[in-house]
DNA sequence: GCTAACAATGTAAGCGCTTACATTGCGTGA
DNA sequence: TCACGCAATGTAAGCGCTTACATTGTTAGC
């Protein structure tokens, strides 16, 4: 079996169909402008080749092509898994189409993919945070392309964005666990590198420090990949230092899975001889026992919310405000105050 | 702010280096064939005006888009994540750009999108399962494109694919589960229809039950979708019905999840009161308690060797073998002989 | 019966690109 | 010095489609 690539085109089917390329393309886009026994012989004449318009022809001569492009990091997090379903299915509704790339974490790829999906004719651009450089920020602009960008909120940035402010919740989130009187904590932060999402976590960590006039050798800071088993060693770190915290904050749910999963490994009780948070609200944070305190992302909604605004902009071809959605601290087992020990070793 | 949406052509790159449109051309296709002083002032030209090949126009140019579609049933399940993040990354080494869309489980949307991704010109085509409409197959056939089948291994279908054996897979594990003694088994299966993965691991168990010479009745079916509260609520009901199941065998690893988390909430022990089986080995599987006892698939494998097949298969024009891989039964603590009490309501 | 008005369809230009082929300009050997 | 060959570049024909405009065929009103 071999590929010759030789799809029927229009043309083709005008001619099974014994009319003019005109009438055919006329068919398929503006039906009712054909009277009704022209049609029925042309749509026969589709199915029977199995014809599919050509869409870079298609592109190319009326100038639209109701695709959306969103640029990820990683399918394989299940927080921007969920949100894109969202997005995608609020982009159904409206007659577009979604393309999902993902870009590893790293910037060339991301810039890569932006290109690949801006020459294959996106209407728009969905994309992840707001660090990013200016050059292609710049290109962007040049290409004069409505871009959205998600998960983060900001309405400083040079693009329009819905999202949460990652800084605020989190540092209610340690505002919270400060609170309880944990002095010494230890924090297991994603790559802040071109992640503002890792960064605003961890500085809304340092924000709630500061406020509550701590010094910052307070804090402990272990940057690592995203992953369960990173979250795990890193967690290991920690806690075998010399002067090992009371409380661990994650920079997300699955680092925090990870370092619970180390915790037991260590036989450390959580929460007992150590309190753990985590970031996002994935549906393992209500899984694990004890249950992860965690800030709540509403995802979905977020999602629905983007791929409304970016209709809007492709649309109307008009900016839209930033918006930004709430992120609730969700208190559950795993947060509890410190023991007494709190100087030395346990 | 607006968009005008008029990217600059190649022509305003030609017209702005002083050559003509086909020495832009051969700078971004085969540069070796142009001298360097050229080169740098159209390259200059293109930096400046932040230009981007029209995809459309390259494309039926071109006759070739290095594009390959994917379609999965959902982004949600991190099982597809894996394997499709591994086949981005092998295709990525190929030259080769990934566009992913999802059918959310329905065929129709399966279709839609099947032409979608040949309408944008994919070279070739990643579909998950053999469960097909054959109006869809015949379409693919006249489209004349490259079309590999993931996730479910049959060298008998119509379409080559890279998998593994469901049917046999989840028999080998339904054997050791009635082979430590079960004979009343719950089966919590995802929904079948179109869904040639859900039917075959049914019908494994289904060959167990037969091999181990029980009756058909040992067996009670509940279908249910893709989650972890339905696979909670079809435990419920199985355990609340007159004759409970010793062991509960769930199609996949969220629903055995599900049903483990309803176990906790019937203050059912596991696996002393009740055996519960998965199916994938996602990492969600070792982290509950106690671990879960589930068929490993090698995600990424399949995804990396679909990758190379594929290419294969669109660089060459010709078929290629189905590959089977190994999914092997993982033990782990989920699961334990029946309790005495075989016949009564616990 | 004739023509105006309109509906149905056909004709053909052009969307931005690649590439076969034509042209230009240079270095080389006799 | 000149013809030749070859490398660098230009010219122009499509790729499959949409759509403005042209043509044809009906119908209605006189």
């Amino acid at each position: 079996m071999t590929f010759p690539r030789s799809a029927p085109t229009l043309n083709d089917v005008a001619q099974a169909a014994g009319v003019s390329t005109a009438t055919v393309s006329r068919c398929l886009n503006t039906p009712e402008r054909v009277i009704d026994s022209t049609r029925e012989r042309v749509m026969k004449a589709v199915q029977e080749l199995g014809y599919t318009p050509n869409f870079g022809a298609r592109v190319m001569a009326a100038r639209r092509t109701n695709t959306i492009g969103a640029i990820i990091p990683t399918m394989e997090n299940a927080v921007f898994a969920r949100g894109l379903q969202a997005f995608q299915e609020g982009l159904r509704e409206s007659g577009f189409t979604l393309l999902v790339a993902s870009s590893s974490y790293r910037s060339d790829i991301e810039e890569e993919q932006i290109r690949a999906l801006i020459a294959r004719g996106a209407d728009g651009l969905l994309l992840i945070g707001h660090d990013r450089d200016p050059a292609i920020l710049d290109y962007l602009q040049a290409q004069n392309i409505p871009v959205l960008v998600a998960w983060s909120f900001d309405p400083g940035a040079p693009l329009p964005s819905v999202g949460f402010d990652n800084r605020r919740s989190m540092q209610a989130l340690a505002d919270t666990v400060i609170g309880m009187g944990h002095r010494r904590i230890g924090v297991i932060s994603a790559m802040t590198r071109g992640n503002d999402r890792a960064r605003l976590r961890l500085a809304g960590i340092r924000d709630a420090v500061a406020l509550a006039g701590l010094g910052e050798d307070a804090v402990t800071v272990i940057e690592t990949t995203y992953a369960i088993e990173t979250g795990a060693e890193a967690f290991e770190t920690l806690m075998t230092s010399d002067s090992p915290p009371t409380a661990v904050m994650c920079g997300n749910d699955v680092l925090a899975v990870g370092a619970m999963k180390k915790a037991r490994e260590l036989s450390l009780d959580v929460p007992r001889d150590v309190s753990v948070t985590g970031f996002d609200d994935i549906e393992l944070a209500s899984l694990v026992d004890p249950a992860l305190t965690t800030v709540h992302v509403p995802h979905r909604e977020m999602g629905r919310r983007a791929a409304r605004a970016l209709v809007e902009m492709v649309d109307h071809g008009r900016s839209v405000p930033s918006e930004e959605l709430a992120a609730h601290v969700r208190m559950r087992g795993s947060v509890a105050p410190p023991g007494r020990d709190t100087g030395a070793k346990a």
